[in-house]
DNA sequence: GCAAGTGGTGCAAAAAACGCATCGCTATTA
DNA sequence: TAATAGCGATGCGTTTTTTGCACCACTTGC
């Protein structure tokens, strides 16, 4: 799109905020993209940007005119969309900003059977806790999030939520592996792999210890999930997890690779909402659109009882 | 805006339906015009026109593209009028539609305030019945609409309305001039002159007569309140016309200029509403915002038992 | 006080846009 | 049916714009 050239130019600029860095970013020289930013700033009528010794910032004008910029990308994208759509063959391309839990199974299943229909359709999944997904909403940086518990922002429209309870993960030898239900007082003295703060599960967590007064007995504290299923094969340590971040038949209760959920009883740790959603008063590309659509459909098969629409 | 000329230009050969014609508009040979097209078009991916032997005409992919950039040329006004603010002087441009009646005392007076403060904002107004405003609103060719009767539309968003009643204007010497007020029974066999059909004076005349099973005499039918006007002063007929078409003096049951207006009993023609308002979602330019406050709040001072906001 | 950054500028080369002349096509008119 | 007028598309030489190089003026950090 040769008439965007400039307004993307722009926004490389701001968001490295320096001419020189975003030149090379961007494959051209320092002094050609000076003088694009001058001309547009002459015409304007105002600078954009205040010149630092370090380098270059946005000042009032230029956050208007790149909020401006990235809205009218993001509204390009969508026609785009629509128009390839026209055509038949549906084409776009749908990033998703989404929490740890659903990289695993869910993200991969829907994804495959979306692309088992419209392979034309390319996608960018970018792992980031609540926060930073509706963050990157908000900058038109995304087109959907998959938020578990909590929405801070009330621009965060909300499509679709499902209730997750949260499970306790253990080897299947593990002591605790006979409840069908885990109470918190089980887990006194018991070694724990806790997420960090930024999770929603955490958070939960969170709640149901302070109301009992309790504390867990954390060996570690990480974001990778990877680390934490390997780890639990080679100790007797508890982990955590919503059901959809489980292989089916463990969120059904069975074993699988030597490992077992079981929820904790929502008395005790409350249950959380997986949120899917998108920034409030977007109209999405065609693809994400539809795309969204197979999420919802697939959380309704995945937990017919606790999907909310 | 340098950025905008092809995205300007694809929109004037919309607009023509002749890329020969629209060249002669934007003062280029047609040759560079067409070569413009197909270099969008070959971006696109798609062809946006059908070739016609008369022209060019929208295909589906252009009325979806040109749609985009007639948001995006609003929204970059709208972010040009922001920017403009930030620096104290307000600055910008403001189109307004409307129907004839605010044309001869309510525009004229509200600009002339709006300017003694902000002279540096520019006005387009264009004369539109109510169907052809919101077409243009629709269309973003104008920001503001006042429609008196009716609203047709689901994305007219009224902002503030006043009640208006219909007035029969006639010279001072005429035998009607007597009454208060007029009943339409007075009516009968006196010469009239009426608006056009898109008027909603002529419609709201239209449902009192249906009421009454009545006809006017119909000597002339007129969009031109000049004509009318001044013909009242000529013959002994009756003209129509609502308060805030009239001078302020006539609208109080004053004579003015050898002409007095008369309002009919709101029992045999109904009262309407003067609608002030935009496009349903649109955020407008800050000098469009501002003077629709000032129109706003001079209706209230002519009218303030019959505004609604 | 020097080195390593930054954004800004003069000038020549490269690239893009433009205007002219002309083609092929279609609908209208004689 | 043949001539004509109007349309968009294209080849080519010219003009305008954009780019890259070399360099300046300036600030920051050591």
């Amino acid at each position: 799109m040769r008439f965007m050239t400039s307004l993307r130019f722009i926004d490389a600029v701001a968001r490295e905020k320096s001419i020189r860095k975003a030149a090379e970013k961007l494959a051209i020289t320092s002094t050609a993209l000076n003088r694009r930013i001058l001309q547009i700033e002459d015409e304007i009528g105002q600078p954009l940007f205040e010149r630092l010794a370090s380098g270059v910032r946005l000042n009032t004008a230029g956050e208007l005119f790149v909020q401006h910029i990235r809205t009218q990308q993001a509204d390009l994208a969508r026609v785009q969309s629509q128009i390839a759509d026209l055509s038949g063959i549906r084409r776009g391309h749908v990033r998703v900003a989404s929490g740890a839990e659903t990289l695993r199974h869910f993200l991969p299943d829907v994804i495959a059977r979306y692309r088992s229909e419209h392979n034309a359709v390319t996608f960018d999944i970018s792992r980031q806790h609540g926060e930073a997904a509706e963050a990157a909403l908000a900058s038109l940086e995304t087109d959907l999030a998959l938020i578990f518990e909590p929405i801070r922002r009330s621009d965060f429209q909300t499509i679709a939520t499902t209730r997750q309870a949260v499970y306790c993960c253990m080897a299947e030898t593990h002591e605790l592996a006979s409840f069908d239900t885990i109470r918190l007082h089980h887990l006194l003295d018991i070694p724990v792999i806790l997420p960090t703060i930024h999770s929603g599960i955490r958070q939960l967590l969170n709640v149901g210890l302070m109301r009992r007064n309790m504390q867990l007995a954390t060996m570690l504290e990480t974001d990778s999930q990877e680390f934490t299923q390997n780890y639990l094969l080679n100790e007797r340590v508890i982990g955590f997890q919503i059901p959809i971040g489980l292989p089916q038949n463990m969120a059904n209760g069975q074993p699988e690779n030597g490992l077992i959920a079981r929820p904790i009883d929502s008395a005790d740790v409350p249950q959380g909402k997986l949120h899917i959603g998108h920034l409030r008063g977007r109209v999405l590309p065609v693809a994400a659109a539809k795309f969204m659509d197979l999420m919802i459909t697939e959380l309704g098969e995945r937990f017919p009882k606790d999907l909310d629409q």
